[in-house]
DNA sequence: CGTCTATTTGAATGTACTCAAAAGCGGTGG
DNA sequence: CCACCGCTTTTGAGTACATTCAAATAGACG
C-alpha cells in the first residue's frame, strides 16, 4: 500500500518498518471528483496533501475575480494552502480538483507530532521545501526577465506532462497572461515550426 | 556574542548552552565592502548567510544583461544562493553587498553536521523554509495579478525599512519593472496625495 | 441534439518599455 | 572647499506586448 510515496520519501531519507507504519497511519485517504473544492478560500486548511492519482489546482481569485493558479500537483506531488497551515489563519487559496482525484491527508497535529517524533521527517520537509525554494525563485526570475512565449515553451519543456493534461486556460492562468493571449502565442509557435 | 541571532533562533527552538555552543562554533565572520560580490554568478555558494549589520541584495542577470533582484537581506534575515547550496553546481545568482555589512556564514559541511547532531536545527530551518515559500507565492501572485504601482505600495508597506535604505533603481529591479517606470509611479504618487 | 464552456480570432486600448537626453546627487581628487 | 566625473533619477516621445471587449467557432457533456 502507498508504494509509491514510500519510495518517495526513501529517497530522501531511511526509514525502519516501525516508522513506516507509524507514518502510514497517520494518512488519511480522500477522494474528489473533478471540479470539487478541496480546500476553498476562507476554509481552514489543516493538512498536508498527497496527491495518489489525479490532478489539483491551487489558485487566487483577486479582486476583480480574476483566478491565478499558484500551483499544479499531479501524481507523487504535494499541495496545500501552506499560508494556513502555517499561520492557522483562514486560506488565502482554493484548491481544487482537475480530475478525479484520490489524496491522502497529513493533519496538522498529526504532522507536528511526526517531526517531533522521528527527526528525519523534519529533514524530509525541510529538503522538499528547499527544493519549493529555488522553484519559486526560478519562476519569480522568469516571470521578470521572460516575455510570455518563452514562459510557456519553459512550462511545457518543464512539465510536459502538465502541457498534456491542462486545459489551455489553467495553463494561461499559472503562466499570469491570458487565454487569448496564450492562444495566439500557441498559434504563432505552430506557424514558427 | 551574536545575541541577535541566538534571540532569533530563540524564537522558534529552545537549545541547551551546549547546543548554542556548538552553533555558535560553527560560524565564520566575514566583513564586506559596499559593492563587494559576497557570491558571484559562476562561484561554489557552499554556505548560508547570517546577516549580522548591513544590506545584501541577490540578483541574477538575464541574457541581456538586465539584473533581476531576487532577495534583499539585511539585519537579522538570512540569505543564500539555495540553487547552488543544494545542487552543488555553480551559482546562478550573484549576491553583492549594498552597504559595507557584516555576516556570519555556514558552510554546508558543518551545515549538514548540524542538523543532524541536532535535529532542532532541522526543525528550525524548516519552518523559516516554509516562511519563505509563504512569501514566494504571495510574491508571485502579486506580480501576476497586479499593476506595478500597486505592487510598489505593498512593498514601502511590507518592508518601510528596505524602501529607505535602497535607490529606486534597486526597487525596480526587484518589482520587475524598469528604473523609469518606477520613478514615473512616484510622482504619480506624491502628485495623487 | 442542444447547451454550456473553451478556444480562436479581430480590433482597439493601455501599461510598461525603449531610447534619448537633461537634471540631480555623491564621492573623489586637486 | 570646490569642481569635476560618474552614476542615479527624471522627463519626454514613440513603441510593443499583452490586454480588454466582442464575436465566431469548436468541443465536451448530458
Amino acid at each position: 500500500m502507498h508504494e509509491t510515496l514510500l519510495k518517495n520519501i526513501a529517497s530522501f531519507i531511511e526509514l525502519t518498518d516501525e516508522e513506516k507504519e507509524y507514518f502510514l497511519s497517520i494518512l488519511r485517504p480522500k477522494k474528489l471528483r473533478k471540479r470539487q473544492y478541496h480546500v476553498q478560500a476562507g476554509d481552514m486548511c489543516r493538512y498536508e496533501t498527497y496527491v495518489v492519482k489525479g490532478c489539483l489546482r491551487q489558485y487566487y481569485v483577486d479582486d476583480e475575480g480574476i483566478e491565478h493558479t499558484v500551483s499544479f500537483a499531479i501524481e507523487d506531488w504535494w499541495t496545500s494552502d501552506m499560508y494556513g497551515l502555517i499561520t492557522g489563519n483562514p486560506s488565502l487559496t482554493n484548491i481544487e480538483a482537475i480530475e478525479d482525484s484520490e489524496l491522502l491527508l497529513i493533519e496538522k497535529n498529526d504532522f507536528d507530532k511526526l517531526v517531533l517524533a522521528v527527526p528525519k521527517f523534519e529533514r524530509l520537509f525541510r529538503i522538499k521545501l528547499q527544493r519549493a525554494f529555488v522553484a519559486h525563485q526560478r519562476r519569480i526570475v522568469e516571470n521578470m526577465s521572460m516575455p510570455a512565449d518563452q514562459r510557456y515553451l519553459n512550462f511545457t519543456e518543464q512539465y510536459p506532462s502538465l502541457e498534456q493534461r491542462l486545459p489551455l486556460k489553467l495553463i494561461a492562468s499559472y503562466l499570469g497572461i491570458t487565454p487569448e493571449s496564450l492562444s495566439r502565442i500557441r498559434r504563432q509557435l505552430v506557424k514558427g515550426k
